[in-house]
DNA sequence: ATTATCTATAGATCTATAGATAATGC
DNA sequence: ATTATCTATAGATCTATAGATAATGC
């Protein structure tokens, strides 16, 4: 809406709404499916200006998934699972996961989006991005599980595989209400944890009986 | 490979052969992505050959989804899990889910990353095909699972979360092994098949003891 | 004076069409 | 005779560049 006849920026500012205004279009579009034309359109400036700021579309697109890489906020609800590790607080580190993830694709579709697109379209730097940021937590909980079913408080299930299910059960979700709609299901988020956390916690806490009969 | 000059199909036979290539670039690129130049090429014809058989490139797109949505093989295996659930065989209807989702990934890879790349374009007929695929299952599931916690087997989660979770837990592992490439996890799907299986089946199952406490 | 921005445009590529050509079926 | 295919090309659009213009900072 900012009128943009004699809004002249300064070169760092200008780079990052240009930044900014097409992390939306290519959430939005894709790579292949957003032009530079309206990059600029959105971003209120002549298309030339994209191509001062970068080289070629594709740097532009690369600029981005590497700022996206190096966010730290991740960092700060990292802490929060640890607390709940050093409780050893099984529950609240699933709610917590499962919280963190579902607000996640919430409040940043945007970048969910973008790394769908960018990991089907094969740019290598979102598959190494993916992975790093994936490896990180596989590892982190990977291990609490292991140190927890040593202490006799979880089955013994492959430990990896435990983290993958609980990742997938909250994950799919989040994406599902992403990809299809909010009217996914007549259920509240704050419900859908619940059960989910409830599920995992039942079927990973060994009890007595292994019920083998139905 | 075969030589294009001479040979000259029958309209319909040309027709499915450029609908098949095309589903192979489109699951690859995605619609943007892929031009009709490379569709032509693929199919060894002249670029005009698409447009005599598809007024435009949309009309080619959608064409495949339709195709697509009226594919009648799920029918074979929604049957299979049928017999699973009036046996009252909750093991053997996770496990075939399971061995069935992560199959369908891994064998028809192209038709899901088609239907990923669908969903984010925003191809209106994908979100349908997806939403009615998706719902067949869902309601036939969620009514099992109901059906057994009346009859006391499983606990009283909310019937559609479990389905939820359930369908999430196998998803989520088809589709990263999918989008990461093979090497994701140093377990066999068989080993994964297992262990989801074994958690699902835990979780849900009601035991004596609720263990509120850690 | 510096530099952010715009104008204008090159050159490639993309979707789509019109009309010519050649292989098939009768 | 029918029809699958190709040639040629229009017209739009896309990425990118060169050089002119105008707003800022000193």
């Amino acid at each position: 809406m900012a009128d943009p006849r004699s809004v002249r920026m300064h070169s760092e500012d200008r780079r990052r709404q240009i930044l900014d205004v097409a992390v939306d279009l290519f959430a939005k579009k894709g790579f292949a499916g957003t032009t530079t034309k309206e990059i600029a359109a959105a971003a209120g400036v002549n298309e030339a200006i994209i191509f001062r700021h970068f080289a070629t579309k594709e740097q532009l697109y690369i600029a981005i998934l590497d700022a996206k890489v190096c966010t730290p906020e991740v960092d700060s609800w990292i802490s929060h699972l640890r607390d709940c590790m050093e409780r050893r607080d099984d529950e609240g580190l699933f709610r917590a996961l499962g919280t963190k993830m579902i607000e996640a694709f919430r409040e940043d579709e945007r970048f969910e989006r973008l790394m769908l697109y960018a990991l089907l379209e094969g740019h290598e730097i979102a598959k190494i991005h993916h992975q790093r940021m994936g490896a990180s937590f596989f590892v982190l909980l990977r291990d609490y599980i292991a140190q927890r079913q040593r202490e006799g408080a979880l089955r013994e299930f492959a430990p990896g595989a435990v983290v993958m299910a609980v990742a997938g059960v909250f994950r799919f979700y989040a994406q599902m209400s992403l990809l299809c709609g909010g009217s996914l299901m007549p259920l509240s988020d704050a419900q859908i944890i619940d059960t989910f956390t409830g599920i995992l916690l039942n079927g990973l806490r060994p009890n007595g009986e292994p019920a083998r009969t139905v």
